[in-house]
Order: C-alpha cells, then sequence, then structure tokens
DNA sequence: CGGCAATACG
DNA sequence: CGTA
DNA sequence: GCCG
C-alpha cells in the first residue's frame, strides 16, 4: 500500500520448490514494493525462499555456489564479516502479499558467513570423537567392530524400519569437509620430472644387459590378462597402488575408457615378475607407454619416492574424497555421487536428513550398512556362510553342491563379499536348481539368515503361466541371465538369553527393554543359481577378477568370433549356442539335449572328491571344460589377480 | 581415429 | 539410464 | 590411455 518501511539489502529469490512462473512472480512482487531483487546470488545479502530449516538453508547456498557456515556456531565472528541470511518465504507473502509491516529479521532461519580462509581448509574437518582403545593392539575384527559401534546407534535409531524410515539424526564418523574445492576444470599436472634424453645408446644397453629376462607373454606383447599368470603379490605393488588410486579417480569422474586403458596398464604391470628398475621395462609391456612410462618415472625419482603430483592433487581435494564417500554406498554409482556432491550434499548425515526419500531403496539399506559393508569378510565366516547356505539348500534340493567364486575363490583372506554358486551334478535337475531360488530365499529369510533382499534376478522363462507349465517361448535356446539374488545376511546371536546378567555390555539402545542387539556384522551376500550346464561358464565369469574377465571375452570375440558370458558361449554369426563337451566320467555341462545322458548321483551317498574347504572338486572339472573349449590354458584362480 | 565385456533389474 |  |  505505501512505500518500503526500511531499506532491505540486495534480495535473491530462492528456486526451491518453486517454479519458473512463480518465481518470476514472486521476483517481479518484490520490486513492485520498490526492493531490490538480483538475479546473481553472489551479490545478494538476503535470501527468500520455501526453506524449511537452517541446515537445508546452508545447501541451497552452497548449490548456488555460495558457500558459508552457520553464523550461530561460530563463537566470535570478526566485526565487519558479511552475513548473509535467509529469510521464509513466510515473509514475502505476509509483507509483500498482505502488505503487513513486519521487521524481516523475525523471518531469518538462517545466518551465514564464509569460513576463515586457511590453507589447511581443504583437509577433512574430522573431529569426531576420539576412540578409546585397549592398551593390547585391537584385533581386526575388533577394529572393524569399534569403528562401527560409534556410529551405527545413531544411524540405527534414525532407520529403525529400513523400508520407508523417516530419517532424523546424523551420522557422526562421515562428517565431510567443511570446505568446497569442487575444480571447475580439470587439475592442471605440476611438472612432472623430466626424462633424461641424453643417455647415450651405451648407457641403456648396459643397464637393459643387466635387466632381467622378459617373459614369452611380454616380448610377444600378449595383451589379453586371462593368458598369463597373475599372482595376488606382484613385485610391483607399490606402484600399482598409485594406480589403483589413479583408477579409482577415473572411476569417480565416469571416465570409463580412462579406467579400462589403467585397467590394463594395472593387470600388466600385476603380471610382471620382476621389480621394475628401468623405464625400458615399462615400454616393454603391453598396455604401458608413454603415460604409464612418466607415471613411474616420477614415482621412483621423486623426492622421497612414491609421490605423485596427481595424486596429491586428488587425496587433498575435497571433491573427490566425497565422491568417493557417496561411491562406497552399495547402490549408488559414480553418477549419483556426483548428483548427490552437485547438489550439495557432502556427509551421509546430508543426505539422510535431506535426500533419504530420494535415494533408492537399496541406497537406503546401503547407507544403513554403511560402515557394516566396507568391513571385510575374514576367510573362515566365508566358509561359514557358506556352509549355511549349502545345508538349507540341500534340504530343498539333495545334493545340490555349491561353491564359493569371487575374490575368496582367487584366495584374498579378506572378502568384500559373498558370491556364491549352487548347482546340482545331476543334469536333469536343471530346472530344479533355478527354481531353488525363490523357496531358499524364503526359508533363509524365515531363519533370520537373511535380513534384506536387495535385488532378485530370476529367468523370464519361469514367469508363471496361467496354464500351469513354464518355459514359455524361448525354451530352445533358454538363455536368460542366470538367477540370483543379491542380499543381506546376519548370523543369528548365538548368546545365551541369560536374564538381567551383568553381561548386558552395550546398552547403547537403552529403552528396548529384553531386546538386545544382534552384535553380528551385516554382510553382503550374492548367491547364483546356474543350472548344471552353465556351471563352467558361471563359475569363470563370477572368479574374475574385472580386467581378467574383461579380457576373456575380448580375447573370444577376436580368436573365435563367440560371445562368452555366464550363460555359455555364442557363435556371433550364427548365434546359436556353442556346446561344452561331456568329457568321460563328467556329468554336467551337457548340451540341450543331452538331459538324459547325465550320470545318476545318489543324493544320499555323498563320495565326491572334495577340497580342503569342502567345495567340490568336480567345480574345476567343469571350469577346465570351458577353458579348453575357448583354447585357453586353465588356470588356478589365484593366478587370475589381474586386479 | 574408432573401439574398448557382457548381462539383467529398478 | 544407472548399477551391479 | 593404448591398440590396430
Amino acid at each position: 500500500m505505501m512505500s518500503k518501511p526500511t531499506n532491505l539489502p540486495n534480495i535473491y529469490v530462492l528456486p526451491t520448490r518453486l517454479n519458473d512462473s512463480q518465481r518470476a512472480d514472486i521476483v517481479s512482487n518484490i520490486r513492485s514494493k520498490h526492493y531490490t531483487v538480483v538475479e546473481s546470488p553472489k551479490d545478494a545479502i538476503i535470501f527468500i525462499g520455501d526453506v524449511l530449516g537452517s541446515k537445508r538453508a546452508l545447501l541451497e547456498l552452497r548449490f548456488l555456489g555460495l558457500n558459508t557456515t552457520d553464523a550461530t556456531t561460530i563463537k566470535a565472528p570478526a566485526k565487519g564479516t558479511k552475513i548473509l541470511k535467509v529469510a521464509k518465504l513466510e515473509w514475502y507473502a505476509k509483507v509483500i502479499v498482505e502488505g503487513i509491516d513486519a521487521d524481516i529479521d523475525d523471518y531469518i532461519i538462517y545466518n551465514g558467513i564464509y569460513p576463515a580462509k586457511s590453507p589447511f581448509n581443504n583437509q577433512p574437518s574430522n573431529t569426531v570423537t576420539p576412540k578409546k582403545r585397549s592398551a593390547s593392539p585391537p584385533t581386526l575384527a575388533e577394529k572393524q567392530a569399534e569403528e562401527r559401534s560409534r556410529s551405527e546407534s545413531i544411524l540405527r535409531r534414525a532407520m529403525a524400519a529400513t523400508h520407508q524410515a523417516a530419517p532424523g539424526t546424523r551420522h557422526l564418523r562421515h562428517k565431510g569437509p567443511s570446505q568446497d574445492s569442487h575444480p571447475s576444470q580439470p587439475f592442471k599436472r605440476p611438472k612432472l620430472i623430466s626424462q633424461q634424453s641424453t643417455d647415450s645408446q651405451e648407457e641403456a644397453e648396459r643397464v637393459a644387459s643387466n635387466l632381467p629376462p622378459l617373459p614369452q607373454w611380454v616380448i610377444k606383447k600378449q595383451k589379453f590378462s586371462c593368458t598369463r599368470s597373475t599372482p595376488a603379490d606382484p613385485p610391483n605393488q607399490d606402484f600399482l597402488d598409485a594406480l589403483f588410486k589413479i583408477r579409482l579417480n577415473r572411476i569417480l569422474i565416469s571416465d570409463e575408457i580412462g579406467v579400462r586403458a589403467y585397467s590394463t596398464s594395472i593387470a600388466s604391470i600385476a603380471a610382471f615378475p620382476h621389480k621394475i628398475t628401468h623405464i625400458s621395462q615399462i615400454h616393454a609391456l603391453p598396455g604401458c607407454e608413454g603415460k604409464i612410462a612418466a607415471l613411474w618415472y616420477e614415482f621412483t625419482h621423486s623426492e622421497p619416492p612414491g609421490r605423485l603430483g596427481v595424486l596429491e592433487e586428488i587425496e587433498k581435494s575435497v571433491y573427490y574424497k566425497t565422491l568417493e564417500l557417496f561411491y562406497n554406498i552399495w547402490g549408488a554409482g559414480a553418477h549419483s555421487a556426483q548428483s548427490f556432491y552437485k547438489q550439495g550434499f557432502r556427509d551421509l548425515d546430508d543426505l539422510v536428513e535431506h535426500h533419504w526419500k530420494k535415494l533408492t531403496r537399496v541406497q537406503q539399506i546401503g547407507v544403513k550398512f554403511y560402515d557394516e559393508f566396507q568391513d571385510k569378510i575374514p576367510r573362515d565366516e566365508v566358509i561359514s556362510i557358506r556352509d549355511a547356505i549349502q545345508n538349507h539348500a540341500r534340504q530343498l534340493l539333495p545334493g545340490a553342491e555349491t561353491a564359493v567364486v569371487g575374490g575368496f575363490r582367487r584366495g584374498k583372506e579378506l572378502s568384500a563379499d559373498v558370491d556364491l554358486l549352487i548347482t546340482h551334478p545331476r543334469v536333469s535337475k536343471s530346472r530344479d536348481v533355478e527354481e531353488l531360488l525363490v523357496p531358499l530365499v524364503n526359508l533363509l529369510e524365515k531363519e533370520g539368515l537373511i535380513t534384506h533382499v536387495l535385488t532378485i534376478h530370476q529367468p523370464s522363462r519361469f514367469v508363471a503361466t496361467t496354464s500351469g507349465d513354464v518355459w514359455p517361448k524361448r525354451s530352445h535356446h533358454n538363455f536368460d541371465g542366470i538367477p540370483k539374488v543379491l542380499c543381506v545376511w546376519q548370523q543369528p546371536d548365538l548368546r545365551e538369553d541369560e536374564e538381567g546378567d551383568s553381561q548386558m555390555e552395550s546398552l547403547d539402545e537403552k529403552g528396548l527393554a529384553g531386546k538386545r542387539k544382534n552384535p553380528n556384522p551385516h554382510r553382503r551376500v550374492d548367491i547364483l543359481f546356474p543350472p548344471p550346464r552353465c556351471a563352467g561358464s558361471t563359475l569363470t565369469s563370477w572368479s574374475g577378477a574385472t580386467t581378467f574377465e574383461r579380457d576373456l571375452r575380448k580375447y573370444v570375440k577376436e580368436g573365435k568370433y563367440w560371445k562368452f558370458s555366464s550363460e555359455g558361449v555364442t557363435d556371433r554369426a550364427s548365434g546359436l549356442r556353442v556346446p561344452v563337451g561331456k568329457e568321460k566320467g563328467e556329468f554336467i555341462g551337457l548340451t540341450e539335449g543331452d538331459e538324459n545322458n547325465g550320470v545318476e548321483v545318489d543324493d544320499n551317498v555323498d563320495n565326491r572328491a572334495r577340497r580342503e574347504d569342502g567345495e567340490w572338486i568336480g567345480w574345476d572339472v567343469e571350469e577346465k571344460k570351458m577353458f579348453k573349449l575357448l583354447e585357453l590354458e586353465w588356470r588356478e584362480p589365484t593366478e587370475r589377480c589381474t586386479g
């Protein structure tokens, strides 16, 4: 009605929850009252928006490139410090629309100031509660459990029911860094130590003559990592670790080709049996050229040795640290990590508090068990999980056989998850094996062993038809995926149920009288159900490592023009399945028409040959048949550690 | 300078 | 398309 | 980033 009551600084209207025309209306209405509304957030002091809380306001400003901290958390802001104010949209409704004369200060929900500049403000502000440690060095399990316990109870309370839990509290461990250093352009690489170009020819030859002889695969420049031995403990582990970090960086920025390139180089160096002492050895390796050579030179000639300019840039970057944090959420990949960052989120708390409803169901589970899923699983626990699943499977399908694949099969002491194959030696059990999936999952859920099902992949041919039977149309080459379930596993709490005892050590969840929380960690478990025909191909496909698998498929494509997958082998030209031959005395991995020729197995007499860890030896036989078909020399899984 | 493993679900 |  |  009248002129403005006070002069206000420049105003910016936050776009939060407004569409373009709504926001434009607000802007013009405010301007009609002779306030100054700017279109660049940098020029504004007051921000008006549909914002509920101060934390959200902070995020909204960060999204606009204004990296402030809450002024109320700062002891004594220096005089003359610029304070950005965020006001509720209600101010607009009252003062602008209704014309009520009200003080904008009554509508401020957030005061933001720019944090003091510091040369170290790139580092994570890791001010979490200090660890309480016993005098003796903790075991791995203790460390993992202790790491977990600090954050767990709080998150758990926040998300007690995973499926539609309302988040409410903060996550302690993963407070993000306080300072934003998102690079708007890629880092400039610091000057590399220049290579000596003045080496005389004689000098180069003298050095070369003292080097160990090159392996045949190097001399022949054999590029496929599936054709050579790659042990778990390579002599150049330190340089490889640096390359792994660069590759992770490429993963995080979705540079898939860069990932492929570094993977090739890593696999090559990992297979090289000598400590690399001369740059000529790098150039000799397939998949390694100028770039890798330059990195190696810098790595070995830096002071102290082992430093890399690119890595130091990456490691001090809040941006990459944050992407890595988000990328480690099961169910989130590089794209989601980048998306979370762009929206202003910097730690798991931000996601829980401001983005929970937007997360997929499996991402919510991934956040809920973030710490436990980072923890590695010792071999003996892998075996006990295998045994439990196998025992239940045999209740439903006598004679079922299992194999642990993944890193475990490659010999790793600690596994990220458990990958388990279940099949049956008798070829005629093909459908029984695939149809085992749902009943087994139901049984394990009932027993409380499976706590969450993340995803189930069932072959389409088992979609029930009204007439009853399965095998709809594509039965002749039924070549869908291998049925599998990805789930969360927890060993039951086996402690005695003594009551009112002093043993209730961890009463962190007070109020839950009587209910003691199961202290066993949640584990990621994948169970696959290959039909007997696909036992060999699935075993090979799931034994890895990743680069070994990629090279195997490329090798088969280039050498045979075949397509290899966990379901088997097809000819690319004809599209027909390439059958796995039947060896004498063996009985699975047959072709379609041979199903009736399977050797009978007495399910009650289990005298089949087994390995030390209890696994059926027949698995290896199936895999050897597959390698033979592909004209590939079979290698121990422990020699497939291509990284 | 094009190509880089292959498959299925949400 | 993104993720495994 | 390396290969054909």
